[in-house]
DNA sequence: AATGGGACCTGCGCGC
DNA sequence: TGCGCGCAGGTCCCAT
């Protein structure tokens, strides 16, 4: 599932191999994918145009175009951009000006490509919170305090904060000792404290190894990101803590698989 | 207002 | 072996 690192290690990936090119064909497989406008329009209104600027907010990915629209592609649970592609599994293909394919594969189909006159002015873009590397230790204390909700179901609230989804939420709740269900306004100053850090580290080191390949996420190369190898708790239920030896347990929260460590998260 | 559940989808792994 | 079922989770939508 691609959340902030998966994206951003995307994006990176696309501003050096398609910065610049223009897209002189869309093939569309599975017109789905395509939210806005209509598949003939999106089509029309993107061939012969430049890719200028790509831009990520949350787990949002942006194309600004030389035709002063944009192009906005949410990956959700299983969307895929990869290059150079072969067209053979893709949803929607991209014929750029280097005669190469840049493959958008969703095999679930919850993807979403839009084509919009100014990403600014979508919903989803007005409501998200800040991104967790803009955020001061105060600014992230005082956004907390009057928060009665779980914890883990406010970190996940894109509303609240950008970027982090259900993967990452466990991680940087055990690295900060703190129980998933913990009312966020039950945080002390220490705690709210060392979450933001461990919400900013594990994101940082997250990207460095270029994201986390459970499920369908690869690179835009398609090899995998290596950061898998780091996880302390998810998707290892009734394995041992790393920490205390104890056993990782899973419980629902908010319809999410919720790992945590119950010896070193007290609720 | 905040919370919980369902919907959207497909592919995988499990149990029988 | 093969089939059917439950589950995975980002976001939106609706009900309470």
């Amino acid at each position: 599932m691609p959340e902030l690192p998966e994206v951003e290690t995307i994006k990176r990936e696309l501003d050096k191999a398609i910065l610049g090119k223009k897209v002189v064909d869309i093939i569309v497989n599975n017109a789905k994918v395509i939210r806005e406008p209509k598949k003939e329009r999106f089509i029309k209104e993107l061939k012969n145009i430049v890719i200028k600027k790509i831009i990520r907010k949350g787990k949002l990915l942006i194309f600004e175009l030389s035709s002063g629209k944009d192009l906005t592609i949410h990956l959700k649970m299983t969307g895929q951009l990869i290059y150079p592609g072969n067209g053979k599994t893709s949803r929607v293909s991209f014929k750029l000006s280097d005669g190469k394919l840049l493959d958008f594969n969703d095999s679930r189909l919850f993807g979403e490509l839009k084509l919009v006159d100014n990403w600014q002015n979508l919903k989803f873009v007005k409501e998200l919170g800040l991104e967790p590397f803009d955020l001061t230790e105060n600014k992230f204390k005082e956004m907390l305090e009057k928060k009665k909700t779980k914890i883990k179901i406010l970190i996940m609230d894109q509303k609240f904060i950008s970027g982090i989804g259900n993967l990452y939420a466990n991680e940087v709740l055990f690295r900060a000792k703190i129980h998933p269900q913990r009312p966020a306004s039950s945080l002390s100053g220490k705690e709210k404290g060392l979450l933001l850090k461990e919400i900013k580290d594990v994101l940082s080191e997250a990207i460095h190894y270029k994201g986390s390949s459970v499920d369908q996420y690869v690179q835009v190369s398609g090899r995998p990101g290596e950061y898998v190898k780091y996880h302390q708790v998810y998707d290892r239920e009734n394995e041992p803590c790393f920490r205390c030896k104890g056993k990782v347990k899973k419980i629902a929260l908010g319809g999410r698989g919720t790992y945590f460590c119950p010896v070193c998260q007290k609720l």
